[in-house]
RNA sequence: CGGGGUGUAGCGCAGCUUGGUUAGCGCGCCUGCUUUGGGAGCAGGAGGCCGGGAGUUCGAAUCUCCCCACCCCGACCA
């Protein structure tokens, strides 16, 4: 039993100046965290109740699947990192540090390293395989701007656990076990999951998806289909490509001028109004031009390649997903005196006349894939001050390929069923990779196979954000009262309020009470604070968050029939229960 | 790293434009009395390197410069 009036909490009126984030704010307020440094959080009791609530429940769904616990240290040597290369890819997010010989460390940001090494220290057969081992751990992590509470720090908990397998087929059992384990975990946790496929990015390998609390405040953005079960993270969406069309009878091209439209505004305005230039049926709209956007692409070794990508005209180059196409290169703006390094493009004016590594240009053009054969488009003619119209794709211009860089929008039609998408956001709270045998190859992990030849295992790395965990259901389930907790993961079962004075019958009646919900097995959070007005005991309760709420009150004082009140948090709905049944209620509700 | 905003008591804020008593207010905290079914009342009290440093000035919370921290947007990000 925690009695509150010797609880180490203290609860806020207001909400702190520096929280914009619900789960933040009501964190803080109800008196589970404090900010303790940038990106960096104490918990207090109720909080670490919490956390270790959330933390218990994903140990539990780990073992449940058959994964084994380990922990490794959190301060590392890098060598293990070099050989990877993840010392350099991670870049400045690493914490790096040198202790007192000056020889360099790290903070783990994740452990492909170390599990691939000790596995590589004690296990040598095929006849070892497949392995599974997991950890939770403090993950350190240099984010260039924490925020958002629990959300994003810059020192956090995580589970990850790390395969080993024989060959692909192990690794896809090792991957679905997974999978299915974290669906069973976040039901189990009450949080709303998605899952989307991924791009796998700087940590290499394959196959790789996410699970995503969607939330208004989560940083992910991704696409969802309205009809059918498709997800995907943004980055990895892909476009359906229409049928070619004929280009039988189309009208030909032509140049006209269209006197300072540098924009797609206003080239639109422009053709629109010019009468030699109107569409005979509709207006012209944003969408019947073609955009050429010219970027730069910086590749690992240093060198530098200008880029042309073509999409429609409605639309943006979404950076993420450009960069995540030229990866490991990085995408970076043309500038003006690239420009004038390229006196073939009219900036404002460039169409695919120019473009292509066949054309004047010599830049390689690469084409959204809805820009398929005999489409036609509203595009810069490479002359200041002029576009052409019905210029045909197939027909009057090819490019060097197609790319996938256009923004994705509301209404795009979805890869799977055809019906249209939405964009939503979510907050990363489970990651799954196939990671192949980079680490295993990179740190010469090697088993002996049945003729006695080596052969390097296939590893899958696994994610879950403990901390994060916790703030997303906070964010899920809290209202305008306070947090909600699922009974699970709430740091009590039961908040029992006392509703009397000191020396008075209903102190007597809780305290009796207490100790019967806690011989049954209840976890109690007693306020027996005899300096607060019961007013501030009923809005802590509710701040605070735990699911049922007992109030020994002036029911208690009925000769005929004493009651205790019960109330429902989340519905708000209470109930008067005879007192000889009140502990046989309680445990019904608590452990249904 | 770019743009914007904010730093004054444990928390939330006013004061700064136009420099000038002892830097205020609400909540919280301490003492006493009253109160007890929805953030109680009265009375008394404690608590401040006004983010840090340098400067201007007879005098700086207030003006100038530099630095730091935090929040938001973007870049970044398993």
């Amino acid at each position: 039993m925690q009695r509150m009036s010797n609880l180490f909490l203290r609860t806020l009126r207001d909400d702190p100046s520096d929280a914009e984030v619900q789960s933040h704010r009501l964190l803080v307020r109800a008196g589970y965290i404090r900010r303790a440094a940038p990106g960096g959080f104490s918990w207090l009791p109720l909080g670490y109740e919490v956390f270790r609530n959330v933390e218990r429940i994903v140990r539990e769904e780990m073992n449940a699947a058959g994964f084994q616990e380990v922990h490794f240290p959190a301060l590392l040597p890098i060598e293990p990192y070099q050989a990877t290369n993840r010392y350099e890819e991670y870049g400045p997010n690493l914490f790096r540090l040198q202790d007192r010989h000056g020889a360099d460390f790290l903070l783990a940001p994740t452990h492909e390293e170390m599990f691939t090494l000790t596995v590589k220290d004690l296990y040598s057969s095929y006849r070892d395989l497949p392995l599974v081992i997991y950890q939770i751990q403090t993950k350190f992590r240099d984010e260039a701007r924490p925020r958002a509470g629990l959300l994003r720090t810059r020192e956090f908990s995580m589970k990850d656990s790390y395969s080993f397998d024989l060959d692909d087929a192990g690794l896809q059992a090792s991957y679905d076990a997974h999978r299915a384990a974290y669906i069973k975990l976040f039901e189990r946790l009450e949080l709303p999951y998605v899952i989307v496929s991924a791009l796998s990015g700087a940590m290499g390998g394959s196959a790789s998806e996410e699970f995503l609390a969607p939330l208004p405040v989560g940083e992910d953005t991704f696409i969802r289909c309205t009809s059918c079960d498709y997800a995907a993270n943004v980055e990895a969406v892909h476009t359906p490509v229409p049928e070619p069309r004929s280009l039988d009878g189309l009208p030909a091209a032509m140049v006209h001028d269209t006197p300072k439209t540098p924009t797609i505004a206003t080239l639109v305005a422009c053709v629109n109004s010019d009468p030699a230039l109107r569409h005979p049926d509709r207006d012209w709209t944003a969408a019947d031009t073609l955009k050429n956007v010219v970027v730069n692409i910086k590749h690992p070794d240093g060198t530098v390649e200008p880029l042309a990508v073509g999409i429609e005209g409605h639309r943006e180059v979404d950076m993420k997903r450009l960069g995540a196409q030229v990866e490991p290169a990085e995408v970076e703006p043309f500038s003006e005196d690239d420009f004038k390094q390229h006196p073939s493009l009219k900036k404002g004016y460039i169409g695919p006349g120019v473009l292509g590594t066949n054309n004047e240009s010599g830049i390689r053009y690469l084409l959204d894939p809805r820009i398929v054969d005999g489409t036609q488009w509203i595009t810069g003619a490479d002359q200041y001050n002029q576009h052409v119209l019905h210029l045909t794709a197939g027909r009057d211009f090819v490019a060097d390929g197609t790319i996938e860089a256009a923004e994705v929008l509301d209404g795009d039609t979805c890869p799977n069923c055809g019906s249209d998408v939405e964009i939503a956001r979510g907050i990363e709270i489970g990651h799954i990779f196939q990671l192949g045998t980079k680490y295993a190859e990179a740190l010469e992990l090697t088993v002996r196979d049945e003729n006695d030849q080596p052969i390097t295992p296939t590893m899958g790395s696994y994610g879950v954000g403990v901390s994060r965990c916790l703030a997303a259901i906070a964010e899920a389930t809290l209202d305008d009262s306070g947090l909600c907790w699922p009974r699970e993961i709430a740091p009590a079962d039961l908040h029992v309020i006392i509703a009397g004075k000191d020396g008075s019958p209903q102190v007597a009646a809780a305290d009796e009470l207490t100790a019967s919900l806690e011989a049954a097995g209840l976890r109690v959070l007693l306020d027996d604070r005899s300096k607060a007005s019961l007013g501030v005991k009923f809005k802590d309760a509710e701040l605070i968050g735990v699911p049922t709420i007992v109030v020994v009150g002036r029911g208690i004082a009925n000769d005929d029939n004493p009651t205790i009140e019960v109330k429902d948090r989340k519905t708000g709905e209470r109930e008067d229960i005879a007192l000889d049944s009140i502990v046989e209620h309680l445990v019904s509700i608590c452990r249904p």
